[in-house]
DNA sequence: AACTCGTGGCT
DNA sequence: TAGCCAAGAGT
């Protein structure tokens, strides 16, 4: 006992639960957030939140996750579903791999698990998509088993709750991280522990400025108790992003837009978007369009009026597009290098799933094209 | 082990 | 503004 600090010992007894955890339970039954996916045990329903959530707000995942609910109630439902209509349910979500990995999932539980989704973690993390975290949060959360989550939350409020100096994404921070959490962890009630401490990393212990006046663990912090919780966890800096000029090509023909659908794997796979690239040293944007279009669709076009300019940031570079509204002058397009090829007309754009600033393009061709016939 | 993979909100 | 970083996984 610390009767001078004032602080509780933080070693609980072998098997049983710590006075910490029972706190953090307390603290958790009487101000959990209400969420959509909350309330339930359906593995399936579980298993999409998590995948949803991974590195998302909660904000912006509620809307997807009850639209996907209603578009696919069932693993059933997602397992026999197209690939496209998967994408285009996720768009805007952003990391669209993980939708492709949920839809692969689906089918391999239902092909080879008989549509039973697995409750061990060992099992899980065999399913594409579901690594160490979803693995420990569905198990804990569906399936009632004693496994520690080790997510944004739980990262930087454990590196408080137990003054973890390491950095808390190395290796090493991570492991020291779990073995606290591991020796906290109510038996029976890893999924109840888990969520709670999301939610006090969410709404009491937050990346800036921790309300540590509420917060229930207060009397346990070993960060705080030293002053240093603004400190934790220690976290290591990024390289800027570069910059990227990329060009864009609108090709019209016979009322219709050129689509082309990005390689299955890599950044936005298997989206839609308007044919282009990215410009190299010395090119100007009509050389570098020419260029690409010549590459991708072994066609040469006559490049027209800019669209638009369009910035976007992405996690480690940021583009700057230059559309232009163009026509073809010899040769049939062919996906070169796109996955797929379409034409599409206006009203059919909203079909195919797109990234952020391709799908800003279609809408400013909407825009321009209500302009020119106000009728519709 | 370090890098890639989206988007949005906040400061 | 530019940087930070969210309920991480795959390679």
């Amino acid at each position: 006992m610390s009767a001078i600090t004032g602080t509780k010992s933080s070693k609980p007894a072998a098997g049983s639960s710590s006075e910490l955890a029972e706190r953090l339970l307390i603290w958790y039954r009487n101000y959990r957030r209400v969420l959509p996916w909350r309330g339930t045990n359906d593995p399936y329903a579980v298993w999409v939140s998590e995948i949803m959530l991974q590195q998302t707000r909660v904000e912006t995942v509620i809307p997807y996750y009850r639209r996907w609910m209603e578009q696919f109630p069932t693993l059933q439902h997602l397992a026999q579903a197209e690939e496209q209509q998967v994408l285009k349910a996720w768009e805007g979500l952003g990391y669209y791999s993980r939708a492709r990995s949920l839809h692969r999932a689906a089918r391999l539980v239902v092909e080879k698990y008989q549509g039973q989704i697995p409750a061990s973690t060992k099992e899980l993390m065999r399913l594409p998509g579901v690594g160490r975290y979803t693995a420990a949060a569905v198990a804990s959360i569906a399936f009632g088993q004693d496994e520690p989550a080790l997510d944004g939350n739980l990262r930087r409020v454990a590196a408080r709750l137990f003054n973890v100096s390491l950095p808390a994404r190395s290796p090493e921070g991570e492991a020291q991280i779990l073995a606290h959490l591991r020796a906290h962890l109510p038996p029976g009630q890893a999924g109840n522990f888990n969520q709670a401490l999301m939610d006090l990393g969410a709404m009491i212990c937050t990346p800036r400025k921790p309300a540590c006046g509420d917060c229930p663990l207060a009397e346990w912090c070993q960060s705080r108790r030293l002053g240093v919780q603004e400190e934790r966890p220690v976290l290591t800096r990024r390289a800027a992003p570069p910059l990227i000029t990329v060009t864009a090509a609108v090709i019209w023909r016979d009322g219709k837009v050129l689509l082309t659908r990005r390689p299955a794997n890599g950044l936005l796979g298997g989206l839609w978007e308007f044919p282009g690239g990215k410009q190299e040293d010395g090119e100007t944007l009509v050389e570098c369009l020419r260029r690409e279009i010549r590459e991708e669709l072994g066609v040469e076009i006559e490049i027209g009026e800019p669209l638009g300019v369009y910035r976007h940031a992405y996690t480690h570079f940021k583009v700057t597009l230059h559309a232009f509204i163009s026509r073809l002058r010899h040769g049939e397009p062919q996906p070169h290098q796109a996955d797929d090829m379409a034409w599409a007309a206006l009203e059919e754009l909203s079909r195919f799933p797109m990234g952020k600033i391709d799908r800003q393009i279609a809408a400013d061709l909407l825009k321009i094209s209500r302009s020119l016939f106000p009728a519709g």
